[in-house]
DNA sequence: TCAAAAGTGTTTCGGTTACACCCATGA
DNA sequence: TCATGGGTGTAACCGAAACACTTTTGA
């Protein structure tokens, strides 16, 4: 922490946000069409500029996470994910952008914010792909995101944020296997979370479905850190991850 | 990301290190003493403003940890921990700051710094513990350090960025214990450590010590990734982690 | 030949996998 | 009664913990 005497170089801050959700039960992340240069008409990840002295970083994301998805705090997962700096990202000058990792359960269709012509819920795969471009260094932020998501998964009970309050267990396995993009047992899905204790409580009632027997419906236990954890089931081979590593 | 026709709010950035080293088998962190107001005389993490318009983020915590430890690129690992930007964390004003984690193997004593009258080495217990006080909100920073190396330890061959070039066995177990704060079987980790193929290579040679079978020398592997991971005892129970996780 | 540190073998045990099987509902 | 999805039982397997034991050096 310097404390020279010429005054050091300011910089402008801004918060991203990498939205995640489940829809039809794919994951998706929610883009935005920018109305403005630099990148106008090319989608980028929600979000913005502090708006005026003294906001909380945190808080400039609930109101971004706010004004994209109409979501309230409280019913959403909101965590700072890392900071892009890098001189070349922003060609308006030294911006910093402090990227954030929102959950939410499925919802209704976004809403366009202020900063957005457009706003849109697209497939992660597409972003991964390739086949979507994004403006800045939001396809890496975004790949980042979603890397954060799928390792929390294992260890914490971040899975519930993808439900409504009332969830099945079925549900709840729909989550993890769309942000793995692996198949798991059902069965054995089913004693591993409830073998996690506090992870999820069961709610009296059952929820009926068309054909089938009824599912009990459970809620987001208090507890955070999943005991034993879920561990992903290794993609093919845990060969060759050599020296790289995301830093 | 934002494009409106008032201007955002600039503000300060700087770059904070919490430094980690092992010094008589026991965990360190880098402390400065403050040779400027605000916190004269209290101690701090090394760190300081982006010394000119342009300069990245990374090659800034380079810089700093240069000036405090005389330590060159290569033999250090560094990684971005997170941001704290809260608006009353630096009476200065709005000043954000990207807190880096380091690790170094053992080091002579540290040089003064161009902001510090005085650098140290400090037994991470006497932090955590409360015993000494940091300035501003870098005691949170160190925490936040210490626990990013505690879990990473875990999946990550991190352990041996607290090595020497060459180490044996059992220097890289006493990383593991000192880190994590808990005594390890000296069998099981050495098996546990060679299965983790990539981890550590032999070098040809051993050490000889006072009394005792030579060790066989290491060097850090090509993996970066555990596979499997050492995983962290339990510290006693894995019972109430109940809702807070550090986000 | 003894102490000390390095390295090996082997048993036990808990968690995961794989899969057969039973349960409850709507059509 | 049958198809469908929910939920339970269980044997095989595998890695981790625990610990007895052997090896190689210096004194």
């Amino acid at each position: 922490m310097s404390d020279d005497t010429w005054s050091p170089p300011p910089v402008l801050l801004t918060v991203d946000l990498v939205i995640l959700t489940l829809r039809e039960s794919r994951l998706h992340v929610l883009l935005v069409e920018r109305a403005e240069d630099p990148f106008r008409g090319m989608l980028a990840l929600p979000g913005g500029f502090l708006n005026h002295d003294g906001e909380e970083i945190l808080d400039a994301a609930h109101r971004e996470l706010r004004e994209e998805t109409a979501l309230t705090a409280g019913r959403v997962h909101l965590e700072q994910l890392a900071v892009y700096g890098d001189s070349g990202r922003d060609p308006r000058g030294r911006v910093v952008s402090v990227a954030h990792l929102a959950i939410a359960p499925e919802l209704p269709d976004p809403i366009a914010g202020t900063d957005a012509t457009d706003a849109a819920w697209v497939p992660v795969e597409a972003v991964l792909s390739g086949e979507v471009e994004l403006a800045f260094d939001h396809h890496r932020i975004t790949m980042d995101g979603i890397e954060r998501a799928r390792a929390k998964l294992e260890f914490s009970s971040l899975a519930t944020a993808f439900c409504r309050e009332e969830f099945t267990i079925a549900e709840l396995q729909q989550v993890y296997e769309a942000v793995w993009g692996t198949e798991l047992d059902t069965r054995n899905f089913y004693r591993k979370v409830q073998a996690a204790k506090g992870f999820i409580v069961p709610i009296g009632t059952d929820r009926r479905s068309t054909g089938g027997r009824p599912a009990r419906l459970y809620r987001a236990g208090p507890k955070t850190v999943l005991f034993p954890p879920l561990i992903r089931p290794t993609p093919s081979a845990p060969e060759e991850n050599t020296r790289k590593e995301e830093e």
